[in-house]
RNA sequence: CGGGACGUGGCGCAGCUCGGUAGCGCACCUGCUUUGGGAGCAGGGGGUCGUGGGUUCAAAUCCCGCCGUCCCGACCA
């Protein structure tokens, strides 16, 4: 292509409200535009790199024996209904109504749908499936940011696998991920599976592919060694045993006047050093207030107790509702003697004893508390967060945390959708039972930020061959140069008979502007046609990735290129 | 949802305090000069100042409402 004809809008300024370098660098660059919020347009430069990694996840699906379909982003309400998710998605999902009165709703997700194609499925031996597409997914996210790497409108390559047996899906589970470990690589993103939590999807199981960046959301524990990776929302480690306090056995109410806060209680007389307090959370789950009970030095982690109960809306309770049920406010907290509220304590406080805690009276506190005989703890979970330097669960080596960009995310379902829509087939003995679902997702444009993130300098984008907009950028120095002229575009002519994916920068601009764009837009190969070298038969190669330039004959350029790019497709 | 900030040609900004009918840089068009790292000079095109209302002889500017966008947090497959 020209770039004379394209239209390839770049910009000198980054818009000011953009933060993370994706964003930045895909609008200067000429890849995207803000219609508005979590909405963007993608430019014929951004479609070009879309497309390019829609081709290799396509490709690696392919190659595992997926079938591609081709689903309705828009969805009658009941098929949402029938699995129970109208009611769980809540506001992110996008609703509307057709002129009849019907509620519709945008497709966030595919399960239910496919799992309404898979009611066609009747007999053991059609097993196993996989399924996929490559479609666009509405989410109204309360906050979508930083470009392209948190939309409420995108392109997912979401796929779903039907099987009979548990070990059938476990083999379709691990051929997912197979599949994302080569398609990341092929992306030349560098993304770390992950143990993740299921979150809405439910299921037994799931794993997430992180790639490492500061614009990323999500914080992931992992071991140096390796040995151990997690999403800090499932993340665990090993903490040294807590000596109880022996001092203290038996229960009694002590005056703590003005304490309320954890740090407060370890100073004042009488109190007790924060590994010994229980730290005591009022949480509305589901409109049920519940006490969520975690030792006095650790962090409650949401996720965790949502995981843990299967509760859908969790919030901290009000001041009002905490006194309403506790009778003390924020401080004087304790789940001591509490009688008909739902009680879940962290792991960490099994069998404690010799703890100190609020006893639901402003000013006042128990000490001497044991945990199995004064609490009534309905459930025990895992409920607190991982500190970085904590001892890995596997090898004891400090553990460090990582912010990470969620590129990938696969799931075991196991059968809650096909019992929910009566997804059922034929065993061998003839016996009907629901199929065994998992599910597979990769956001197209979240990788293509994800990649612009990893991929970048100070003067603009630099993409990896596979996905770059264009593998060469023939850069014509001065056009008024007849020699110049028609040697890039017998050039030009030679890479594109070559298959290469080649951009002729015959604009009338001066050699600076088109250096500078070439680099901003992050073409790998720059071929620089001037009458300097061209006086010695020669031209110019440089790569953007290291700025290397090399001069080569103009005989043998094309050739010598193209083989580079052949090799790092 | 809580906190903060911002809406002025395509992009980046000034003007607002102290009302007088919109300006700068980049980009764009024309001409001349220039031509290997974002050229120079001259001329030119383009803006309902987010939106609705109010105050006023007069509103980008003051007041009120609404809408939108961004950032932090909460939340989030």
């Amino acid at each position: 292509m020209r770039w004379s004809n394209l239209f390839i809008p770049t910009l000198r300024d980054a818009p000011a409200d953009a933060e993370a370098a994706s964003h930045k660098l895909l609008v200067r660059g000429g890849f995207i535009r803000q219609l508005h919020a979590g909405h963007y347009s993608l430019l014929p430069l951004g479609l070009k790199v879309h497309d390019k990694v829609a081709a290799i996840v396509r490709d690696e699906m392919n190659s595992i024996g997926a079938q591609e379909f081709l689903l309705p982003a828009m969805h009658p309400a009941a098929i949402w209904r029938e699995s129970g998710r109208w009611e769980v998605m809540g506001d992110e999902m996008f609703r509307l109504q057709d002129r009849k009165g019907s509620d519709l709703a945008l497709g966030m997700t595919h399960e239910e749908v496919f799992t309404s194609l898979a009611l066609e499925i009747s007999s053991y031996k059609a097993l196993p499936q996989i399924w996929y597409q490559i479609q666009t997914k509405f989410r109204d996210e309360p906050r979508p940011k930083s470009g392209l790497l948190r939309v409420r409108e995108f392109a997912m390559k979401d796929s779903y696998s039907f099987d009979l047996t548990p070990e059938g899906l476990d083999r379709n589970f691990d051929l997912h991920h197979e599949a994302y470990v080569k398609i990341f690589d092929r992306l030349s993103l560098p993304a770390m599976p992950v143990e993740a939590s299921s979150g809405a999807m439910g299921g037994s199981g799931s794993t997430e592919f992180m790639v490492p960046s500061d614009a990323g959301e999500d914080d992931v524990v992992r071991c140096p060694t390796g040995d151990y990776a997690a999403n800090s929302e499932r993340a665990t480690s090993t903490l040294p045993a807590i000596s109880d306090r022996t001092d203290q056995t038996e229960l009694s109410r002590f005056p703590t006047p003005g304490v309320r806060t954890i740090a407060a209680l370890e100073e004042i007389e009488g109190g007790a050093p924060s590994v010994h307090q229980i730290k005591t959370m009022v949480m509305v789950l589901d409109g049920e207030i519940t006490l969520a009970l975690v030792r006095g030095d650790h962090q409650l982690n949401i996720q965790k107790l949502i995981d843990a109960t299967g509760a859908i809306d969790v919030r901290p309770a009000t001041p009002e509702e905490t006194i309403e049920h506790l009778g003390a406010s924020p401080g004087s907290l304790g789940a001591v003697g509490v009688e008909g509220l739902r009680i879940v304590a962290d792991d960490q406080l099994r069998s404690r004893s010799g703890l100190t805690t609020g006893a639901n009276s402003d000013d006042w506190h128990y000490r001497g508390v044991s945990v199995d005989r004064d609490i009534a703890v309905d459930q025990w979970a895992d409920l607190r967060d991982v500190n970085s330097g904590e001892a890995c669960p596997s090898c004891g080596a400090p553990l460090e945390m990582v912010r990470c960009i969620e590129s990938g995310h696969i799931f075991k379902l196991g059968s809650k959708y096909a019992e929910a829509l009566g997804a059922n087939v034929l065993d061998p003995d003839g016996k009907n039972v629901p199929l065994l679902m998992g599910s597979y997702g990769i956001g197209i444009g979240r990788a293509v930020a994800a990649i612009a993130e990893t991929h970048h300098d100070d003067r603009g984008l630099i993409w990896p061959v596979a996905v770059a907009p264009y593998e060469v950028v023939v850069t014509i120095v001065n056009i008024k140069d007849e020699a110049s002229m028609s040697t890039a575009e017998q050039i030009y002519a030679d890479l594109r008979s070559r298959g290469i994916d080649v951009l002729l920068d015959d604009r009338k601009a001066r050699a600076g502007v088109k250096f500078a764009d070439a680099e901003l837009i992050g073409i790998p190969h720059r071929i620089t046609i001037g009458p300097k070298t061209l006086a010695e038969g020669d031209v110019e190669h440089t790569e953007r990735a290291d700025g290397v330039t090399n001069l080569v004959a103009v005989g043998s350029v094309a050739e010598q290129v193209s083989a580079a790019i052949a090799a790092a497709r």
